[in-house]
DNA sequence: AAGACGAAAGTGGTTGA
DNA sequence: TCAACAACTTTCGTCTT
């Protein structure tokens, strides 16, 4: 996995190590010992660009807001003055910006008010999710490829938007459920997942599987479980990933039984449904991915241990 | 009474002929 | 395109705490 961590390191306040990182990617600053999260959703500061070689430097600095692809325009729009402006123009000035203001007007083709619109429900569905910003940059753009592609036909937009979004979520590393998008944008879960998958087959967009680890932060602080258990449940998930029983599984299954497990181990007991909850999973998948791990990590003996106390 | 457990039947997606 | 298949869900009855 790709990681890009930041230079900032300070302690921790939970576990006291000097591992608190900036995860740019991931728009979140966490312990790297313990997985204890600062803060969400967080400002990127770092440049839209990188500088590959001098050459090309020059030809990508620039100077002005971000280019974002989360406005229909990118951004970029040049409004044409109204009113005010046109004192101390003379009338041929005049006649000339009225011009522009007709020409801007017959810009806003369906296409383009299309792309307004959909732009709108997504920053809208990013704050809800807190998503990061990176994130909702990917998503406007993989929307504008399927619109260009027309992709949207025959869809409702909103589906077509929360399949973008879960698919750059799940490309940066940061997964949301598929339950999560699907309540940002009230549309079932099912829409989602099939215009998910179909815009990555005509985008040609290739999506790993994600691993259970990336679940593990988001779900255990929901759960105010503690450091200690969140990275004890990190733990298990390597060792269940190196014993090879997780291929194949659904990673909120896996990600969700260790948290109970690391629970019950660590003291701070969490019922099967709560975790479910969190997790979007049910409680006998919980049950049926935990009494795989009891079995392949030899962890019985040890559950046995903390029951009595 | 609540939580944990597990059997059985159903759902939606993938795969391979 | 269809059937087999694995993972996961829903539902429900039975234990355990």
């Amino acid at each position: 996995m790709e990681v890009i961590s930041g230079e900032k390191i300070k302690e921790c306040p939970e576990c006291g190590a000097e591992s608190i990182k900036w995860d740019k990617k991931k728009g979140e600053i966490s312990c790297e010992n313990c997985g204890f999260l600062m803060e969400e959703n967080m400002i990127d500061f770092s440049q839209e660009w990188r500088e590959f070689d001098s050459d090309k430097a020059e030809d990508k600095r620039r100077v002005g807001s971000p280019l974002t692809h989360t406005k229909y325009d990118k951004g970029l729009s040049t409004k044409v003055g109204k009113r005010g402006d046109f004192r101390g123009l003379s009338p041929g000035k005049r006649k000339e910006v009225h011009k522009m203001r007709k020409w801007q007007r017959r810009i806003s083709t369906p296409i383009e008010r299309n792309l307004k619109l959909a732009m709108g429900e997504l920053r809208r569905a990013s704050s809800f999710l807190n998503i990061p910003n990176n994130v909702k940059e990917e998503a406007g753009m993989i929307y504008r490829k399927a619109a260009e592609k027309g992709l949207v036909r025959g869809r409702s937009m909103e589906s077509v938007v929360a399949g973008a979004l879960y698919a750059a979520c799940r490309r940066a590393h940061v997964p949301r459920t598929l339950d999560e998008v699907s309540e940002a944008f009230e549309v079932g879960k099912k829409e989602i997942g099939k215009t998910y998958r179909f815009i990555c087959r005509q985008l040609d967009i290739r999506i790993l599987p994600t691993s259970p680890i990336e679940y593990v932060h988001r779900f255990a602080s929901e759960l105010d479980l503690t450091p200690e258990t969140t990275s004890r449940s990190v733990e298990i998930i390597k060792e269940a990933v190196d014993e090879g029983i997780t291929s194949g599984k659904g990673p909120m299954g896996i990600a969700a039984a260790a948290l109970y497990i690391s629970a019950l181990l660590e003291e701070e007991k969490k019922t099967q449904r709560e975790v479910a909850d969190v997790a979007g999973v049910t409680e006998v998948t919980i049950r049926n991915r935990y009494k795989e791990l009891l079995e392949k990590l030899n962890l019985k003996e040890e559950m046995k241990e903390a029951k009595k106390e």
